[in-house]
DNA sequence: ACCTGAACACCGTTCAAGT
DNA sequence: ACCTGAACACCGTTCAAGT
């Protein structure tokens, strides 16, 4: 079972970048852990271990197409009010990594590395430090922001690639649900949300929004506390 | 490859029961994703099928651990103002799931089963609606805020569980990184923390608590936001 | 240096057969 | 009803061998 087409020629010109670039063809069509070494080499038409010879294990592949995408990312405009700095931040960061899915959560879990994701990071950094925190509590607050950004999409990325919209909370999973008073208003307002095709059209990003504005209010009440002392 | 011993006799007593017990002790040990089918099979004993028959597959005990953990969870005194509450019942939460790594993820995920997980989301939400929120904006904070909450936790699973606590957004992995002032700032603070054990003793923790006050002061402001209306 | 092809040690899951 | 044992269709990874 080498290549597709029954010629046992092929693979002459096969690189690196070429390899990276069908894994990260096939990450953005069914997810970076959904692929196969196997499925890689087939797309390529070429065996398994050429990818191994040419990049490495699966999980340097993986690792190099999450590099590709992490140098996708455009960096807002630095002289935006912080706040905003950071909406548009995390915003931006949801668009390209919600085309790949299961990046997030290897950007959550390794962080990008220094060559794709240092000047970001830099910049985030900066956007802390200069209204007031001093370096500690930046690195924390720039820690948890990016961290929770990132795992929110991963999430995101595996309720759209498992079952469809049910929800999380107001369980579908179990038998027999004995009544609870808060717990139906959670169902029956989910159920609102998935009425409407038009209106639970961007459900998702309704929650992101409203997961990142409360996160950077929060800072910010942090930061008023500090400039208060 | 069946019984440990070579007893071919084995297993008379076999309850699902025992199956889910023994599936909660190897995710104590070892995370939930890590063991295998055949480890558990191996564990208390039996061939792999004996499983499929008493319980499901493989999915099956998974979640009927994820309810057994969750089960174990208590809730905060009622009586607590509402963000004390929350604070509590997060902590709580993390208390919980991180003996039983990779719960928190299926719960942030699929949801608790209503029996385990219902009475809990009823406190949660009456918490919200109690302090002013309308239904549709209670249920949001809600999901938002345990979704967060479980994959804070979740998170930690996965750092805990492969390399040792290198950091998330200092870079250690690529090769060459050249130098960015706020990036410097970021991965000193984090050489700091290493430094001294005993101030690296809870690393994690103190990540959580930042995150989930930064949280709940979020939702604090968007219901000052509110009540000014 | 690069590709071939087979093999190893695993997975989850199924199924015919026993008792 | 329950357990046995083998088998299937996959994985990632390794390796001796070719050119």
């Amino acid at each position: 079972m080498p290549p597709r087409h029954a010629s046992p020629n092929v693979a002459k010109g096969i690189t690196p970048d070429a390899i990276i670039s069908a894994a990260a063809q096939l990450t953005r069509d069914k997810g970076l852990e959904k692929w196969t070494i196997r499925d890689l080499a087939q797309v390529l038409d070429v065996y398994s271990t050429v990818i191994y010879h040419h990049v490495g294990d699966r999980n340097t592949v993986a690792n190099a197409v999450v590099d590709r995408v992490v140098a996708q990312y455009r960096i807002p405009e630095p002289d935006l009010p912080w706040r905003a700095w950071w909406r548009q931040f995390l915003s931006n960061l949801r668009e390209v990594f919600i085309q790949y899915p299961g990046t997030a959560r290897r950007v959550a879990l390794n962080g990008p590395s220094p060559e794709s994701g240092g000047p970001t990071i830099d910049r985030a950094m900066r956007t802390l430090l200069r209204v007031g925190f001093e370096q500690d509590e930046a690195a924390m607050a720039c820690r948890v922001l990016i961290i929770q950004g990132c795992l929110f999409i991963s999430h995101e990325d595996d309720r759209r690639h498992t079952s469809g919209v049910t929800d999380d909370l107001s369980g579908t999973r179990g038998t027999q649900a004995p009544h609870f008073a808060g717990r139906e208003s959670l169902q029956e307002s989910v159920q609102d949300r998935l009425k409407g095709p038009e209106k639970n059209r961007d459900y998702f990003g309704e929650l992101f929004d409203y997961a990142i504005d409360r996160m950077i209010d929060g800072v910010d009440k942090r930061l008023e506390e500090i400039r208060g002392v």
